[in-house]
DNA sequence: AACAATTTTTAGCCTTACCTAAAAATTGTT
DNA sequence: AACAATTTTTAGGTAAGGCTAAAAATTGTT
Protein backbone atom coordinates (compact mmCIF):
# COMPACT_ATOMS: atom_id res chain seq x y z
CA UNK A 1 0.00 0.00 0.00
CA UNK A 2 2.90 2.24 0.57
CA UNK A 3 3.08 5.03 -2.33
CA UNK A 4 6.42 5.07 -4.49
CA UNK A 5 5.35 8.95 -5.02
CA UNK A 6 7.85 11.44 -3.11
CA UNK A 7 7.70 14.96 -2.59
CA UNK A 8 9.67 16.22 -5.91
CA UNK A 9 9.61 13.53 -8.38
CA UNK A 10 6.56 11.01 -9.91
CA UNK A 11 9.26 8.87 -11.14
CA UNK A 12 11.85 8.17 -9.51
CA UNK A 13 12.56 6.57 -6.09
CA UNK A 14 14.67 8.61 -4.59
CA UNK A 15 11.97 8.57 -1.88
CA UNK A 16 13.73 10.35 0.97
CA UNK A 17 13.77 13.14 3.56
CA UNK A 18 10.45 15.72 3.85
CA UNK A 19 8.28 17.05 1.54
CA UNK A 20 8.61 20.61 -0.18
CA UNK A 21 5.87 21.92 1.79
CA UNK A 22 7.00 19.79 5.45
CA UNK A 23 10.54 21.62 4.77
CA UNK A 24 9.04 25.48 3.79
CA UNK A 25 7.68 25.05 7.42
CA UNK A 26 10.77 23.98 9.17
CA UNK A 27 12.05 26.81 7.49
CA UNK A 28 9.79 29.31 8.63
CA UNK A 29 9.19 27.71 12.61
CA UNK A 30 13.26 28.28 12.31
CA UNK A 31 12.94 31.82 11.49
CA UNK A 32 10.33 32.91 14.41
CA UNK A 33 12.46 31.00 16.60
CA UNK A 34 15.11 33.27 16.09
CA UNK A 35 12.70 36.33 16.63
CA UNK A 36 11.09 35.61 19.59
CA UNK A 37 12.78 32.56 20.98
CA UNK A 38 10.19 30.47 22.89
CA UNK A 39 7.21 28.56 21.32
CA UNK A 40 5.60 29.36 17.58
CA UNK A 41 2.55 30.49 17.60
CA UNK A 42 -0.07 28.96 14.71
CA UNK A 43 -1.17 31.97 13.89
CA UNK A 44 2.12 33.51 13.87
CA UNK A 45 3.34 30.77 11.55
CA UNK A 46 -0.02 31.16 9.44
CA UNK A 47 0.81 34.97 8.61
CA UNK A 48 4.61 34.35 7.31
CA UNK A 49 3.83 31.20 5.65
CA UNK A 50 0.23 32.73 4.53
CA UNK A 51 -2.12 30.18 5.03
CA UNK A 52 -4.40 29.75 7.04
CA UNK A 53 -4.26 28.62 11.29
CA UNK A 54 -5.86 25.43 10.24
CA UNK A 55 -3.32 24.58 7.67
CA UNK A 56 -0.82 25.23 10.21
CA UNK A 57 -2.98 22.95 13.07
CA UNK A 58 -2.93 20.50 10.47
CA UNK A 59 1.01 20.37 9.18
CA UNK A 60 2.07 20.88 12.72
CA UNK A 61 0.13 17.54 13.85
CA UNK A 62 2.02 16.01 10.94
CA UNK A 63 5.48 16.82 11.82
CA UNK A 64 5.00 16.25 15.08
CA UNK A 65 4.14 12.59 14.63
CA UNK A 66 7.74 12.84 12.54
CA UNK A 67 9.46 13.94 15.66
CA UNK A 68 10.41 17.21 13.85
CA UNK A 69 9.03 19.66 16.30
CA UNK A 70 7.71 19.60 19.76
CA UNK A 71 4.01 19.91 19.69
CA UNK A 72 0.99 20.52 22.26
CA UNK A 73 -2.14 21.90 21.66
CA UNK A 74 -3.13 25.43 21.99
CA UNK A 75 0.64 25.86 23.04
CA UNK A 76 2.64 26.85 20.04
CA UNK A 77 5.36 24.78 18.72
CA UNK A 78 9.17 24.46 18.92
CA UNK A 79 11.60 22.69 16.49
CA UNK A 80 12.98 19.24 18.13
CA UNK A 81 16.85 18.25 17.38
CA UNK A 82 15.97 16.48 14.26
CA UNK A 83 13.82 18.94 12.94
CA UNK A 84 16.39 21.80 13.82
CA UNK A 85 18.98 19.52 11.49
CA UNK A 86 16.38 19.56 9.13
CA UNK A 87 15.31 23.48 8.82
CA UNK A 88 19.61 24.14 9.07
CA UNK A 89 19.74 22.20 6.02
CA UNK A 90 17.86 23.63 4.11
CA UNK A 91 18.84 27.14 4.82
CA UNK A 92 22.29 26.35 4.09
CA UNK A 93 21.21 24.88 0.73
CA UNK A 94 19.43 28.08 0.27
CA UNK A 95 22.38 30.23 0.89
CA UNK A 96 25.09 28.78 -1.32
CA UNK A 97 22.40 29.13 -3.84
CA UNK A 98 22.14 32.78 -3.57
CA UNK A 99 25.95 32.96 -3.31
CA UNK A 100 25.77 30.96 -6.80
CA UNK A 101 23.37 33.00 -8.30
CA UNK A 102 25.01 36.54 -7.44
CA UNK A 103 28.95 35.56 -7.95
CA UNK A 104 28.63 33.27 -10.87
CA UNK A 105 25.43 33.96 -12.63
CA UNK A 106 25.48 37.59 -12.49
CA UNK A 107 22.02 38.08 -10.50
CA UNK A 108 22.35 41.17 -8.63
CA UNK A 109 21.65 40.43 -4.64
CA UNK A 110 17.54 41.65 -4.91
CA UNK A 111 16.78 38.97 -7.38
CA UNK A 112 17.81 35.79 -5.91
CA UNK A 113 15.43 34.91 -3.40
CA UNK A 114 12.37 33.80 -5.42
CA UNK A 115 14.65 31.26 -7.32
CA UNK A 116 17.09 29.93 -4.23
CA UNK A 117 13.20 29.66 -2.50
CA UNK A 118 12.79 26.84 -5.88
CA UNK A 119 16.69 25.62 -5.36
CA UNK A 120 16.90 24.96 -1.85
CA UNK A 121 14.68 22.29 -2.21
CA UNK A 122 17.09 20.06 -4.39
CA UNK A 123 17.62 17.02 -3.18
CA UNK A 124 21.46 15.12 -3.13
CA UNK A 125 24.04 16.19 -0.29
CA UNK A 126 26.91 15.42 -2.84
CA UNK A 127 25.23 18.50 -4.51
CA UNK A 128 25.67 20.45 -1.44
CA UNK A 129 29.06 19.86 -0.59
CA UNK A 130 30.31 20.25 -4.14
CA UNK A 131 28.76 23.28 -4.24
CA UNK A 132 29.90 24.60 -1.25
CA UNK A 133 33.59 23.63 -1.95
CA UNK A 134 33.19 25.33 -6.16
CA UNK A 135 32.34 28.41 -4.18
CA UNK A 136 34.85 28.16 -1.52
CA UNK A 137 33.26 27.84 1.10
CA UNK A 138 31.61 31.12 1.97
CA UNK A 139 30.82 32.65 5.48
CA UNK A 140 28.01 34.38 4.46
CA UNK A 141 25.42 35.01 1.45
CA UNK A 142 24.66 37.84 -0.75
CA UNK A 143 22.31 39.20 2.13
CA UNK A 144 25.29 38.71 4.66
CA UNK A 145 23.22 36.24 6.42
CA UNK A 146 25.62 33.18 7.65
CA UNK A 147 25.83 30.44 5.66
CA UNK A 148 25.79 27.51 7.98
CA UNK A 149 28.78 24.41 7.53
CA UNK A 150 27.95 20.88 6.44
CA UNK A 151 27.59 19.51 10.68
CA UNK A 152 24.95 22.70 10.09
CA UNK A 153 26.92 25.55 12.21
CA UNK A 154 26.94 28.95 11.68
CA UNK A 155 30.56 29.98 12.43
CA UNK A 156 30.01 33.63 12.36
CA UNK A 157 27.50 36.30 13.86
CA UNK A 158 28.56 39.26 15.57
CA UNK A 159 26.51 42.20 14.46
CA UNK A 160 24.18 44.93 15.20
CA UNK A 161 21.72 47.04 13.04
CA UNK A 162 23.14 50.52 12.34
CA UNK A 163 20.80 52.26 14.46
CA UNK A 164 22.29 50.90 17.11
CA UNK A 165 25.47 52.36 17.05
CA UNK A 166 26.57 55.48 19.13
CA UNK A 167 27.40 58.88 17.94
CA UNK A 168 30.81 58.43 16.56
CA UNK A 169 31.13 54.52 16.20
CA UNK A 170 31.92 53.29 13.28
CA UNK A 171 31.08 49.71 11.19
CA UNK A 172 31.32 47.44 8.11
CA UNK A 173 27.86 46.80 6.58
CA UNK A 174 27.37 43.07 6.50
CA UNK A 175 23.88 42.39 6.29
CA UNK A 176 20.09 43.49 6.19
CA UNK A 177 17.01 42.63 7.83
CA UNK A 178 14.87 43.64 5.22
CA UNK A 179 15.47 41.88 1.72
CA UNK A 180 12.46 43.07 -0.07
CA UNK A 181 13.76 44.34 -3.49
CA UNK A 182 12.86 47.90 -2.30
CA UNK A 183 15.30 47.87 0.19
CA UNK A 184 18.03 46.82 -1.80
CA UNK A 185 17.29 48.75 -4.55
CA UNK A 186 17.71 51.66 -1.73
CA UNK A 187 20.80 50.67 -0.79
CA UNK A 188 22.21 50.12 -4.30
CA UNK A 189 20.81 53.92 -5.00
CA UNK A 190 22.61 55.29 -2.47
CA UNK A 191 25.89 53.29 -3.12
CA UNK A 192 25.74 51.19 0.20
CA UNK A 193 27.08 47.83 -0.29
CA UNK A 194 28.18 45.10 1.88
CA UNK A 195 31.79 45.06 3.00
CA UNK A 196 31.60 49.34 3.16
CA UNK A 197 32.56 51.08 5.90
CA UNK A 198 30.02 52.96 7.73
CA UNK A 199 30.39 56.09 10.68
CA UNK A 200 27.38 57.17 12.85
CA UNK A 201 28.08 61.22 12.45
CA UNK A 202 24.89 62.59 14.26
CA UNK A 203 22.03 61.05 15.30
CA UNK A 204 18.96 63.34 15.48
CA UNK A 205 17.15 62.71 18.52
CA UNK A 206 13.44 64.14 17.09
CA UNK A 207 13.36 61.12 14.55
CA UNK A 208 15.74 58.91 15.43
CA UNK A 209 17.60 59.61 11.69
CA UNK A 210 21.72 59.48 11.35
CA UNK A 211 23.83 61.79 9.75
CA UNK A 212 26.15 59.18 8.28
CA UNK A 213 29.16 59.26 6.82
CA UNK A 214 29.89 56.19 4.26
CA UNK A 215 33.21 55.69 1.83
CA UNK A 216 33.80 59.56 2.63
CA UNK A 217 30.33 60.32 1.62
CA UNK A 218 27.53 62.03 3.93
CA UNK A 219 24.39 60.64 4.18
CA UNK A 220 21.48 61.21 6.10
CA UNK A 221 19.05 57.72 6.30
CA UNK A 222 15.80 57.41 8.11
CA UNK A 223 15.05 55.21 10.82
CA UNK A 224 13.36 52.55 8.99
CA UNK A 225 17.13 52.48 6.93
CA UNK A 226 19.04 52.14 9.94
CA UNK A 227 16.96 49.54 11.46
CA UNK A 228 17.24 47.32 8.92
CA UNK A 229 20.62 47.29 8.05
CA UNK A 230 23.12 45.34 9.86
CA UNK A 231 26.91 46.02 10.92
CA UNK A 232 29.82 44.33 12.28
CA UNK A 233 31.24 47.40 14.81
CA UNK A 234 34.42 48.32 14.48
CA UNK A 235 37.29 48.82 17.43
CA UNK B 1 -11.93 29.84 -6.11
CA UNK B 2 -8.65 29.98 -7.86
CA UNK B 3 -6.04 28.41 -5.47
CA UNK B 4 -2.81 30.08 -5.22
CA UNK B 5 -1.42 26.94 -5.17
CA UNK B 6 1.54 26.26 -8.04
CA UNK B 7 4.00 23.54 -9.03
CA UNK B 8 6.93 23.89 -6.65
CA UNK B 9 5.80 26.16 -3.90
CA UNK B 10 3.30 26.42 -1.61
CA UNK B 11 4.18 30.19 -0.50
CA UNK B 12 4.71 32.29 -3.33
CA UNK B 13 3.00 33.37 -5.91
CA UNK B 14 5.59 32.60 -8.63
CA UNK B 15 2.13 30.71 -10.29
CA UNK B 16 3.04 30.12 -13.74
CA UNK B 17 3.58 27.50 -16.44
CA UNK B 18 3.10 23.77 -16.14
CA UNK B 19 3.69 21.57 -13.06
CA UNK B 20 6.09 18.99 -12.10
CA UNK B 21 3.90 15.90 -13.37
CA UNK B 22 2.71 17.56 -16.18
CA UNK B 23 6.13 18.62 -17.21
CA UNK B 24 7.11 14.87 -17.05
CA UNK B 25 3.87 13.80 -19.22
CA UNK B 26 5.34 15.89 -22.66
CA UNK B 27 8.99 15.22 -21.88
CA UNK B 28 8.49 11.21 -22.06
CA UNK B 29 5.69 12.17 -24.93
CA UNK B 30 8.69 13.82 -26.62
CA UNK B 31 11.16 11.08 -26.35
CA UNK B 32 8.84 8.95 -27.31
CA UNK B 33 7.70 10.71 -30.51
CA UNK B 34 11.43 10.47 -31.33
CA UNK B 35 11.57 6.91 -31.02
CA UNK B 36 8.79 5.56 -33.36
CA UNK B 37 7.24 8.91 -34.85
CA UNK B 38 3.42 8.99 -34.82
CA UNK B 39 1.08 8.75 -32.03
CA UNK B 40 2.11 7.79 -28.38
CA UNK B 41 0.17 5.17 -26.86
CA UNK B 42 -1.50 5.19 -23.21
CA UNK B 43 0.42 2.18 -22.82
CA UNK B 44 3.64 3.45 -24.25
CA UNK B 45 3.74 6.09 -22.02
CA UNK B 46 2.60 4.35 -18.84
CA UNK B 47 5.39 2.32 -19.02
CA UNK B 48 8.31 4.95 -19.48
CA UNK B 49 6.46 6.55 -17.02
CA UNK B 50 6.37 3.66 -14.58
CA UNK B 51 2.84 4.29 -13.73
CA UNK B 52 -0.63 3.28 -14.67
CA UNK B 53 -2.79 3.31 -17.64
CA UNK B 54 -5.54 4.88 -15.95
CA UNK B 55 -3.37 7.79 -15.18
CA UNK B 56 -1.92 8.67 -18.06
CA UNK B 57 -5.68 8.76 -19.05
CA UNK B 58 -6.97 11.77 -16.70
CA UNK B 59 -3.11 13.38 -17.58
CA UNK B 60 -3.92 13.40 -21.12
CA UNK B 61 -7.31 14.63 -20.40
CA UNK B 62 -5.74 17.57 -18.63
CA UNK B 63 -2.33 18.20 -20.89
CA UNK B 64 -5.33 18.29 -23.94
CA UNK B 65 -7.65 20.82 -22.13
CA UNK B 66 -4.66 23.02 -22.09
CA UNK B 67 -3.73 22.20 -25.40
CA UNK B 68 -0.07 21.17 -24.62
CA UNK B 69 -1.62 17.83 -26.82
CA UNK B 70 -3.51 16.57 -29.48
CA UNK B 71 -5.29 13.71 -28.10
CA UNK B 72 -8.17 11.25 -29.22
CA UNK B 73 -9.66 8.49 -27.23
CA UNK B 74 -8.31 5.17 -27.67
CA UNK B 75 -6.01 7.01 -31.00
CA UNK B 76 -2.71 7.92 -28.88
CA UNK B 77 -1.69 11.67 -28.34
CA UNK B 78 0.84 14.00 -29.73
CA UNK B 79 2.58 17.04 -28.93
CA UNK B 80 1.04 20.19 -29.80
CA UNK B 81 3.48 23.28 -30.85
CA UNK B 82 3.24 24.44 -27.54
CA UNK B 83 3.28 21.05 -25.89
CA UNK B 84 7.02 20.34 -27.92
CA UNK B 85 7.79 24.22 -26.88
CA UNK B 86 7.50 23.23 -23.05
CA UNK B 87 9.19 19.91 -23.39
CA UNK B 88 12.04 21.09 -25.16
CA UNK B 89 12.10 24.08 -22.95
CA UNK B 90 12.80 21.22 -20.10
CA UNK B 91 15.13 19.28 -22.04
CA UNK B 92 17.60 22.61 -22.38
CA UNK B 93 17.07 22.73 -18.71
CA UNK B 94 17.91 19.19 -17.72
CA UNK B 95 21.12 19.22 -20.34
CA UNK B 96 22.53 22.50 -19.11
CA UNK B 97 21.83 21.28 -15.57
CA UNK B 98 23.88 17.95 -16.36
CA UNK B 99 26.78 19.94 -18.26
CA UNK B 100 27.36 22.20 -15.00
CA UNK B 101 26.95 18.94 -12.32
CA UNK B 102 29.93 17.22 -14.87
CA UNK B 103 31.87 20.56 -15.72
CA UNK B 104 32.09 22.61 -12.49
CA UNK B 105 31.12 20.80 -9.65
CA UNK B 106 33.10 17.22 -10.67
CA UNK B 107 30.39 14.79 -10.83
CA UNK B 108 30.98 11.81 -13.39
CA UNK B 109 28.48 11.38 -16.23
CA UNK B 110 26.55 8.61 -14.46
CA UNK B 111 25.77 10.38 -11.50
CA UNK B 112 23.89 13.53 -12.90
CA UNK B 113 20.91 11.85 -14.23
CA UNK B 114 18.69 11.86 -11.25
CA UNK B 115 19.72 15.38 -9.90
CA UNK B 116 19.29 16.85 -13.43
CA UNK B 117 15.55 15.49 -13.19
CA UNK B 118 15.35 17.51 -10.22
CA UNK B 119 16.93 20.49 -11.23
CA UNK B 120 15.19 20.72 -14.88
CA UNK B 121 12.01 21.92 -13.06
CA UNK B 122 13.37 25.02 -11.59
CA UNK B 123 11.25 28.09 -12.90
CA UNK B 124 13.40 30.91 -14.22
CA UNK B 125 14.17 32.06 -17.55
CA UNK B 126 16.80 34.28 -16.81
CA UNK B 127 18.45 31.14 -14.63
CA UNK B 128 18.31 29.23 -17.63
CA UNK B 129 19.83 31.85 -20.33
CA UNK B 130 22.54 32.78 -17.37
CA UNK B 131 23.19 29.46 -16.41
CA UNK B 132 23.74 28.59 -20.50
CA UNK B 133 25.97 31.61 -20.67
CA UNK B 134 28.25 30.49 -17.55
CA UNK B 135 28.55 26.83 -19.59
CA UNK B 136 30.04 28.80 -22.61
CA UNK B 137 26.74 27.54 -24.41
CA UNK B 138 27.56 24.17 -24.69
CA UNK B 139 26.29 22.26 -27.49
CA UNK B 140 25.94 19.04 -26.20
CA UNK B 141 25.08 17.51 -22.41
CA UNK B 142 27.83 14.57 -20.84
CA UNK B 143 26.21 12.03 -22.64
CA UNK B 144 26.25 13.71 -26.03
CA UNK B 145 22.81 14.58 -26.35
CA UNK B 146 22.27 17.97 -28.15
CA UNK B 147 21.11 21.09 -26.00
CA UNK B 148 18.41 23.05 -28.11
CA UNK B 149 19.67 26.55 -27.94
CA UNK B 150 17.07 29.54 -26.30
CA UNK B 151 14.70 29.25 -29.10
CA UNK B 152 14.60 25.73 -28.85
CA UNK B 153 16.14 25.19 -31.87
CA UNK B 154 18.77 22.10 -31.60
CA UNK B 155 21.66 22.79 -33.92
CA UNK B 156 23.12 19.39 -34.16
CA UNK B 157 22.71 15.69 -35.05
CA UNK B 158 24.71 13.55 -37.64
CA UNK B 159 25.04 10.96 -35.31
CA UNK B 160 24.93 6.95 -35.81
CA UNK B 161 25.42 3.73 -34.09
CA UNK B 162 28.84 2.19 -33.63
CA UNK B 163 27.29 -1.43 -34.64
CA UNK B 164 25.77 0.60 -38.11
CA UNK B 165 29.46 1.70 -39.11
CA UNK B 166 31.12 -0.85 -41.85
CA UNK B 167 34.36 -3.04 -41.70
CA UNK B 168 37.26 0.08 -42.11
CA UNK B 169 35.14 2.73 -41.23
CA UNK B 170 35.29 5.50 -38.25
CA UNK B 171 33.94 8.01 -36.38
CA UNK B 172 34.24 10.51 -33.21
CA UNK B 173 32.16 8.88 -30.16
CA UNK B 174 29.68 11.58 -30.01
CA UNK B 175 26.81 9.75 -27.72
CA UNK B 176 25.29 6.95 -25.98
CA UNK B 177 21.96 5.69 -26.27
CA UNK B 178 22.10 3.95 -23.10
CA UNK B 179 22.65 6.01 -20.11
CA UNK B 180 22.37 3.48 -17.41
CA UNK B 181 25.33 3.93 -14.88
CA UNK B 182 26.18 0.14 -15.73
CA UNK B 183 26.76 1.16 -19.11
CA UNK B 184 28.41 4.54 -18.28
CA UNK B 185 30.83 2.46 -16.05
CA UNK B 186 31.53 -0.23 -19.01
CA UNK B 187 32.83 2.26 -21.03
CA UNK B 188 34.77 4.56 -18.46
CA UNK B 189 36.52 0.42 -17.27
CA UNK B 190 37.51 0.27 -20.98
CA UNK B 191 38.37 4.26 -21.39
CA UNK B 192 35.79 5.00 -24.09
CA UNK B 193 34.69 8.41 -24.02
CA UNK B 194 33.03 10.79 -25.75
CA UNK B 195 35.62 12.69 -28.27
CA UNK B 196 37.45 9.56 -28.53
CA UNK B 197 38.11 8.36 -32.25
CA UNK B 198 37.29 5.01 -33.00
CA UNK B 199 37.78 2.09 -36.04
CA UNK B 200 35.95 -0.99 -37.09
CA UNK B 201 38.35 -3.64 -37.72
CA UNK B 202 36.47 -6.32 -38.23
CA UNK B 203 32.63 -7.66 -38.14
CA UNK B 204 32.23 -11.31 -36.45
CA UNK B 205 29.16 -12.10 -38.64
CA UNK B 206 27.82 -14.70 -36.38
CA UNK B 207 27.40 -12.62 -32.87
CA UNK B 208 27.97 -9.01 -34.78
CA UNK B 209 30.34 -8.31 -31.48
CA UNK B 210 32.93 -5.86 -33.23
CA UNK B 211 36.59 -5.90 -33.56
CA UNK B 212 37.63 -2.10 -33.02
CA UNK B 213 40.38 0.43 -32.56
CA UNK B 214 40.01 2.80 -29.70
CA UNK B 215 43.12 5.61 -29.57
CA UNK B 216 45.53 2.82 -30.55
CA UNK B 217 43.68 -0.12 -28.27
CA UNK B 218 41.72 -3.10 -29.71
CA UNK B 219 39.29 -4.34 -27.89
CA UNK B 220 36.19 -6.23 -28.63
CA UNK B 221 32.50 -5.40 -28.22
CA UNK B 222 29.56 -6.82 -28.20
CA UNK B 223 26.77 -5.79 -30.10
CA UNK B 224 24.96 -4.80 -27.11
CA UNK B 225 27.31 -2.45 -26.82
CA UNK B 226 27.90 -1.10 -29.98
CA UNK B 227 24.46 -0.80 -30.48
CA UNK B 228 24.07 1.46 -27.76
CA UNK B 229 27.13 4.07 -28.69
CA UNK B 230 26.95 6.71 -31.44
CA UNK B 231 29.77 8.38 -33.10
CA UNK B 232 30.01 11.05 -35.18
CA UNK B 233 30.97 9.25 -38.96
CA UNK B 234 34.61 11.03 -40.22
CA UNK B 235 34.76 11.51 -43.93
C1' DA C 1 -14.56 34.54 39.11
C1' DA C 2 -17.18 35.44 35.04
C1' DC C 3 -17.69 36.85 30.62
C1' DA C 4 -15.96 38.65 26.19
C1' DA C 5 -12.40 38.53 22.79
C1' DT C 6 -8.99 36.08 20.61
C1' DT C 7 -6.61 32.03 19.26
C1' DT C 8 -6.53 27.37 18.02
C1' DT C 9 -8.58 23.15 16.74
C1' DT C 10 -12.00 20.19 14.57
C1' DA C 11 -15.04 18.76 10.95
C1' DG C 12 -16.05 18.53 6.46
C1' DC C 13 -14.69 19.84 1.45
C1' DC C 14 -11.69 20.68 -2.67
C1' DT C 15 -7.83 19.68 -6.10
C1' DT C 16 -3.90 17.14 -7.89
C1' DA C 17 -2.16 13.04 -9.14
C1' DC C 18 -2.11 8.79 -8.17
C1' DC C 19 -4.66 3.84 -7.68
C1' DT C 20 -7.91 -0.63 -8.75
C1' DA C 21 -11.60 -2.84 -10.98
C1' DA C 22 -14.90 -2.95 -14.44
C1' DA C 23 -16.65 -1.42 -18.92
C1' DA C 24 -15.89 -0.11 -23.68
C1' DA C 25 -13.27 0.24 -27.91
C1' DT C 26 -9.88 -1.48 -30.93
C1' DT C 27 -7.16 -5.06 -33.03
C1' DG C 28 -5.96 -9.62 -34.53
C1' DT C 29 -7.30 -14.26 -35.91
C1' DT C 30 -9.82 -17.43 -37.95
C1' DA D 1 -17.65 -11.06 -40.13
C1' DA D 2 -17.35 -12.84 -35.44
C1' DC D 3 -15.09 -13.46 -31.41
C1' DA D 4 -11.10 -13.37 -28.37
C1' DA D 5 -7.30 -10.73 -26.79
C1' DT D 6 -5.52 -6.47 -25.91
C1' DT D 7 -5.69 -1.67 -25.08
C1' DT D 8 -7.89 2.23 -23.33
C1' DT D 9 -11.25 4.58 -20.75
C1' DT D 10 -14.52 5.23 -16.98
C1' DA D 11 -15.97 5.06 -12.24
C1' DG D 12 -14.97 5.36 -7.78
C1' DG D 13 -11.13 5.77 -4.09
C1' DT D 14 -6.82 7.44 -1.58
C1' DA D 15 -3.29 10.77 0.41
C1' DA D 16 -1.23 15.37 0.67
C1' DG D 17 -2.01 19.91 1.45
C1' DG D 18 -4.82 23.37 0.98
C1' DC D 19 -9.77 25.84 2.35
C1' DT D 20 -14.21 27.59 5.25
C1' DA D 21 -17.14 27.54 9.11
C1' DA D 22 -18.13 26.15 13.57
C1' DA D 23 -16.60 24.50 18.12
C1' DA D 24 -13.35 24.58 21.91
C1' DA D 25 -9.59 26.44 24.60
C1' DT D 26 -7.04 30.24 26.21
C1' DT D 27 -6.42 35.00 27.50
C1' DG D 28 -7.74 39.54 29.07
C1' DT D 29 -10.84 42.61 31.56
C1' DT D 30 -13.66 43.91 34.86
Amino acid sequence: MMNKKCSFDTRKNIAFMFSLSEENYLKTIFHLEKINSGGVSTNALAGEMETKASSVTDMLKKLSEKKLVKYRKYQGVQLSDKGHKAAVEVIRKHRLWEVFLVEKLNFSWDEVHDIAEQLEHIKSEKLTQELDKFLEFPKRDPHGDPIPDAEGNFRIANKVLLADLEEGESGICVGVKDSSTEFLQYLDKNNIALGKSVTVVHREAYDESLFIKINDEDLHVSKSISNNLFVKPVE
